[in-house]
DNA sequence: CTTTCATTTCGATGTTTAGCTAAATGTCGT
DNA sequence: ACGACATTTAGCTAAACATCGAAATGAAAG
């Protein structure tokens, strides 16, 4: 959960997350909208890698980075749950968050 | 938003709020529950405050800090919303252009 | 098999942050 | 006014972080 939280205080990775909230997105791809060097937004992808954020699928030469919509969601849920806040009707359809693949 | 997510990146931080979820506590009382130095503690209140997550009254000598749920409930909603999670009435709503991020 | 492309890793640098001790501030009781 | 108490501010260090350009990796294409 601090890898998480840790993840989530950099603006440019929350924004890495809101692009993938829609679709799948290349590294480069994602890179392009960002006005740093790829090599800082590989760190970037490390980091949201380790709190288990994103899932890489390596495709030939391109890598493709989804998001783990499933692991947002239980960190928010249980920090807010954990203040008694509530999020009406949680877990609606985990369709773009791919199986069980080593859940944190 | 940076700052209330860059005050919850720390897991110290993170535990104040849970101590003052119940309810307000005196700098000292929660410093207390910490084993750094009440000077650390002091730093990591003026994060919470300048995040607007906790609130100070000073009563006398002594300065109780108590917290601001609504604060940290509707950043952590409004977060959680712009994937998805939770609020099934947001869903509906497509919500392409995020509000730029100033950090500070 | 060499080049090209996508991405990561390496090494270096400037900034931020968490931590400390010591000193300052403000307040209470005497 | 003085001394004790609660908290913050100041000054510092060490670690962590964001960032870069350059080099390395690995896969496809010629």
């Amino acid at each position: 959960m601090n890898r998480v939280f840790k993840a989530l205080s950099d603006p440019t990775r929350r924004r890495v997350l809101q692009l993938l909230r829609e679709r799948p997105m290349s590294a480069g791809e994602l890179a392009d909208h960002f006005p740093v060097a790829k090599a800082t937004m590989s760190a970037h992808f490390a980091v949201l890698r380790e709190a288990d954020l994103i899932a890489a699928d390596k495709q030939g030469k391109t890598i493709t980075y989804r998001l783990r919509l499933s692991v947002l969601e239980d960190a928010l849920l249980a920090f807010a749950d954990s203040f008694g806040i509530g999020f009406p009707a949680a877990a609606a359809q985990p369709a773009l968050d791919k199986p069980r693949e080593e859940s944190a």
